[in-house]
DNA sequence: TATTAACACGAAAACGTTTTTCTTAGTATA
DNA sequence: TATACTAAGAAAAACGTTTTCGTGTTAATA
């Protein structure tokens, strides 16, 4: 087992100081060329590698960013990290994931371990938790610590920061548009309870499609689902007396889940009931029949996400820069769920 | 914005010394009851917070540790990363995720980065491309540099080191005879090429089932996919003649894939043709009829990952354990897509 | 009373860097 | 010749901790 080999070690080798080692590596001029040479040759020799730890205390920058999400198997949110990975990785950064499995608690608890100074800044999708309870004194605390935040997706207006979401609203709005063109009528939807930001905009989207298409809103066919886990029977008694030639979903299972009651009772997709659901994941990509759905670039989302995050940590100016809000289009992927129009 | 607080602050606003503040903070009991008792107070009003780089600098040990895996967009993983996640917050640890997106490149870059000494041990599993190439010297690097490492499902036996893995042979031997048991004659298989570990374990598993079985292996209807985005094609030539009650498929995709097609030829499904999955992802769940599948248990894989790693790590013994080797045994979760035995 | 032990705390070194300041010799200028 | 300047490198301070080794009191013991 070879030991690390330090800065230390090759100038005492060498028989030069530490601080002209440095120098040497950092190819600082007032370092004469022979030196410099000679000392760049042996460390390479000793396969030296600076300690990035001894490197993060000097300049109080780790060059390491947190992300926390809500759940990480879950489609939308893989793409987020693997585009918020790969654009950090570019920039010299690297990603540190914690998951707040939906819970208030942990999510407090992970910002502030990570907030102990191994990070430079946050990215993250506030629970559900946190959206109900609306307590955000953690990030107002890490803020005031002058680290920056970036959140996406699961955002909130009582927080100052940069924020990167995706335009829900408008998204559902155009999805029921297309139904409606597409010669359906009376369109179901499968939505979230309201105090989850983004639900509470689809739905106002799906709202707002309605009213402009002159359709009168149908409380019968909204169905608000809160576990996912239970959606089954909300679902199942929207087709007792099946009022709706089209369903809404706001996601892929619930969408999968409502289309697979539909084929149960020999309904056929997309004459008899079209369906349109949320995030792009395998779901929407392998059922049978396959899902038209609202995609909503997740790791161009993470992409934005992160060099927001690290525009702001290099940047040296004194003047803070205006907080943005970013908004990513979304994009209707047609497949075999809908009527062409 | 409010400035951190250090040790070296309170000591000068209390008019004690670093030291006495560092060992009060500790519960040291050289430090008077009273003085510990006015020092954590102040510290606790200027919620100090501990510098987390000094520690490590210190310690020489950073308590974190470096998780890289080829693919986040993928159920199996994500399993595997929260059950990591869990089990090292648990004992006081943060994940640092890389991707290395299946490339042999990416994963050698990663583990030099990672080991620029802010990670104390690794958790990983093998890119396709590196399983290919045999090419471990980024792994024999860090390994001497003394760092521990664990790797997880696709491994390799030229490396030293803890493995945890599934017991996929094992699993598809099983998953085959409960095909047999259930009727079916003429199993099909649907597999990667052999240079990938996990899929050259389930072959052979299948293949052994067979001979036991004393059912005559039928190379016709072994299909190898090399790339998953152009199955369909593969696939869809096994239908052509069809001779084949039963399709046992390495994977989610390639099963769901040649269910679509069985459903398309107007095949009933579990009557006429058997299908069984691996990786008990939404797929499986939701696809219609529901996909009976085995399940790897990644959430236990990545606890017991964490949980060995860690214990190598704050293992003070002078004389190494010998490594280990897990394999975390799967269950067969049988669903609508076979006939019962 | 002199010696020792326990106690409570401080000083300083150390972790591995980077950076600022200081030194020395040699060279150029007036 | 005296002065200033430059180049090349060394020394030291700093980042925020932890830990080892003192050291001065006070209390207990011989």
């Amino acid at each position: 087992m070879k030991k690390k080999v330090t800065i230390k070690e090759i100038a005492r080798e060498l028989d030069v100081s530490v601080s002209t080692v440095s120098k040497a590596l950092r190819n600082r001029k007032e370092i004469g060329a022979e030196t410099t040479q000679r000392i760049q040759a042996f460390a390479k020799l000793l396969n030296y590698k600076p300690n990035s730890i001894a490197i993060s205390l000097k300049n109080k920058r780790s060059r390491n960013i947190g992300v926390i999400i809500p759940e990480i198997v879950h489609h939308f949110f893989t793409t987020v990290i693997s585009g918020i990975e790969t654009a950090a990785n570019n920039l010299g950064y690297n990603v540190i994931v914690c998951l707040s499995n939906e819970s208030f608690d942990k999510e407090v608890i992970n910002m502030e371990t990570l907030a102990g100074s191994s990070i430079d800044g946050f990215i993250l999708s506030l629970t559900k938790e946190t959206q109900k309870k609306k307590d955000f004194h953690h990030l107002l605390e890490v803020i005031d610590q002058g680290m920056p935040v970036v959140m996406f997706d699961r955002v909130t207006e009582e927080i100052n920061c940069d924020k990167i979401v995706v335009d829900d609203a408008y998204a559902v709005y155009n999805a029921t548009n297309h139904l409606i063109l597409s010669g359906c009528k009376r369109i179901a939807l499968l939505t979230t309870m309201d105090y989850v930001s983004v639900g509470k905009q689809r739905t106002m989207g799906y709202l707002n499609a309605l009213n402009d298409a002159g359709i009168q809103v149908d409380e019968n066919i909204i169905v608000r689902i809160e576990n996912i886990e239970h959606c089954e029977n909300q679902i199942s008694s929207l087709f007792e007396d099946q009022k709706f030639d089209a369903v809404l979903s706001v996601n892929e299972v619930f969408a999968v889940t409502a289309m697979r009651q539909a084929l149960n009772r020999g309904l056929k997709i997309p004459e008899d009931v079209s369906f349109i659901g949320f995030t792009n994941g395998l779901l929407s990509k392998y059922f049978y029949p396959r899902l038209t759905t609202i995609v909503q670039h997740g790791y161009k989302m993470g992409e934005k996400a992160a060099k927001i995050l690290i525009e702001r940590l290099e940047d040296e100016e004194e003047e803070e820069k205006p907080f943005i809000k970013e908004v990513i289009k979304t994009s209707l992927r047609e497949r075999e769920s809908t009527k062409s129009i």
